[in-house]
DNA sequence: CTCTTTTTTTCGAGCCTCGAAAAAAAGAAT
DNA sequence: ATTCTTTTTTTCGAGGCTCGAAAAAAAGAG
């Protein structure tokens, strides 16, 4: 049962809604906060005048922005960027990023290569990232990086601090929360990369991507983020929403998991590659599937009807059957479709809103609106950058000052 | 945006926790409230004395309780009976049923009855409930009637005021909560028979159905109730959560809703029967099956491995498999098999099991537990009464008594 | 009949938000 | 150039709310 509400609740309340008004909108006036935030101008005026005092935002003299109306010019506020740091961690098959981001959303520093995740032992896995961070918080120099959060493919457990077990290294249970935490001293969360996705796109378009919408990732397999009523949506004991593991056809194709009939067992890329070169069903999904090799499939798909376009069909009618399934639970929302899969969308589109109008959950299908956005990599990265800056806005900067105690000495036994 | 906290929404907010806690505690002492609500003595105090003196609680001399322990007694707090009183209605396949529910829970008068919503007429079918509303309200006396809640399989729009298309009828559209409205102003929501379900289960369990479980309704359709997170889950646009439609095979079975290879296409009563009866997949399904000749085909299954056992079989695997797919979105949970197919659970539970453990959604599927409740129409009762209940707790005595003004003339010009 | 223990109420302090009024900072009008 | 308007922002006192500490209440134990 949630728990009452404190007096003191209230000031920090506020002060996250003053926050977050201002992450979300650009360079708002204090007239502007007050109208989103409902809290009266007074509030406002104190809320904000403390958050200045503290380094957390700060009037921006910039633009001057020509006021065409006559009266007292609108003062802009901003996230000061100095006030913090995150460091984001994007762990993908064969590929790790790392980049620390000021609090205004800016970047500061980045680096990215490519490494064998799926022969890597585990420490050398670690290693490598540990190294990485090191690196980067090297150049960022003295910036206060307060969050860092890893994205990586895969299930993580309920707490966020262990990767249960991802495709991109053989290895399971691996708990990068702590290992980073012990290195750096700094919190760390563990996300799913598909979550991520999500996190990005509502702040890329909060237009399209407001209450209800689905992230879909198609690559070699195949991944959702999914938010509802405005949340992103984890499951209970784990990160959830493991759409590619929604039985399409009981007892079919081969998944990569190790069941069958699995949606991904259709529509991930080593299926399709499978399917295309009409091996069995049955046959061990392989590791990898280069980019080029899917382009040059989706161009063979494309070019003649044969095997490659089948495949795609399949594919398509799989996600299509997917979808009625979870639109019959959560009613119809906009999709995003991302990753190298989304560029061959065009194969993809026709048998799968051919598969949805034939289910119930389907059933305005034509309204059903689908966007691609074939590169996922910065997608995850934005969306774990926000989600370590909201973090520190609704966590550590709404709480205040810890209230006077100017000069405290923390002693180090 | 969610809007900021104002500072009379403090003491609504904490009223509305006391009122929730009384609720769902056994008449709790103001210490026990405190606790449970983490607020301090004096506002539990404070706000349980306004409560007192509003007529929203009173205190309990009653048992007396025997304390064994010394100090002053604690002081028991119940919800007064006579504050307010709600009706239920329960509209399902060809019955129909209304209650009068004080305050504190307890049904002051019910009436239940048996007509033909297949073949009523739209007007015949309202006028029937209008009717039997009105008959308990004579019963019922002077009460403070506050809201009405009725419950219907199917659908019902977002705003849960119309009842948008229910297999009882074939009249589609209907506006239950403006009708009912119009002829007692009363409030109304027109709410799932499902959901209702789920919320009645939290109260009868609170142990085992706290924060995520799945409520499932075996009968002429498949119907679920599901609560994630300690809310219940609505879509955006409809009642939502329709696992019964949910695909099992695609281009499979025909289901009542006119798709093909839904889960209910293989699991509802009409699916198993024609299954039982060897007819074709295709066979359009059969408008009704006594509860009887349900009985008597699962006797049937249980005596012979014949077509009705293989039936049963099938129904089970539809709802594994099923329930594996919902399981890959949202984690495993706890199930309710509610409904007159939970009385042949026995002759589904193993091929389910089987089923399930066959889906990477169903991975400790040894761990799943099902409970078993066959009679659902008392649950929907208590979860319409329920609903009803805390809506007037939340929205109508947390907001509290409009600020003394002891004799305040309006003056009309 | 006087302790001890536990629950409940009372009371003043400290915050917080709000509305109204004042101050500030411009453009428009004279 | 100076005086209106207009709009934004700050200031200030009032009113509420919760909290902790202390007091009061209501028992059982000794």
């Amino acid at each position: 049962m949630s728990v009452g509400i404190r007096h003191d609740d209230l000031r920090r309340r506020n002060r996250a809604m003053v926050i977050s008004a201002v992450r979300r909108a650009f360079q708002p006036s204090r007239t502007e906060i007050a109208r989103a935030t409902g809290l009266s101008h007074s509030t406002i005026s104190a809320i904000s005048s403390d958050l200045i005092a503290e380094g957390i935002l700060a009037e921006t003299k910039s633009g001057e922005a020509v006021s065409l109306k006559r009266g007292r010019p609108q003062v802009a506020l901003a996230l000061k960027p100095e006030a913090a740091a995150v460091v984001t961690i994007v762990l993908a098959l064969n590929f790790l990023s790392v980049a620390v981001v000021d609090y205004a959303g800016q970047t500061v520093t980045s680096e990215q290569r490519k490494l064998s995740t799926l022969t890597l032992p585990e420490d050398e896995l670690i290693g490598e990232c540990l190294a990485m961070v090191r690196r980067r918080l090297g150049v960022a120099g003295g910036r206060r990086i307060m969050r860092m959060v890893l994205a990586v493919q895969g299930t993580t457990d309920a707490g966020r601090r262990t990767m249960l077990w991802s495709p991109i290294t053989p290895h399971s249970g691996i708990g990068f929360a702590d290992t980073l935490e012990g290195e750096f001293g700094i919190p760390v969360t563990v996300e799913n990369d598909c979550n991520m996705i999500a996190e990005a796109l509502k702040w890329r378009d909060p237009e399209r991507y407001r209450d209800d919408f689905i992230a879909i990732l198609l690559s070699h397999g195949i991944g959702m983020g999914l938010v509802l009523k405005g949340e992103l949506f984890t499951g209970t004991q784990s990160s959830g929403g493991e759409f590619g593991h929604m039985i399409h056809r009981p007892d079919g194709a081969l998944c990569r998991c190790g069941r069958r009939g699995c949606v991904e067992a259709y529509a991930g890329n080593y299926a399709i590659w499978r399917a295309a070169r009409q091996s069995s069903e049955d046959e061990e999904p392989v590791a990898d599937i280069s980019d080029a090799d899917m382009k040059a499939l989706a161009a063979t798909a494309r070019a003649k009807d044969g095997p490659e376009r089948e495949a795609f069909r399949r594919a398509g009618e799989a996600i299509g059957f997917g979808l009625g399934s979870l639109f019959a639970l959560i009613d119809p929302a906009p999709v995003a479709m991302v990753g190298i899969g989304a560029a061959a969308f065009d194969l993809i589109e026709p048998p799968l809103r051919e598969a949805i109008a034939r289910t119930a959950g389907g059933q305005h299908s034509g309204a059903i609106s689908f966007a691609v956005e074939p590169d996922e990599v910065p997608l995850i990265r934005e969306g774990c950058a926000m989600r370590a800056l909201t973090f520190i806005d609704q966590e550590i900067f709404a709480a205040g000052a810890p209230t006077e105690t100017p000069a405290r000495k923390t002693e180090v036994a």
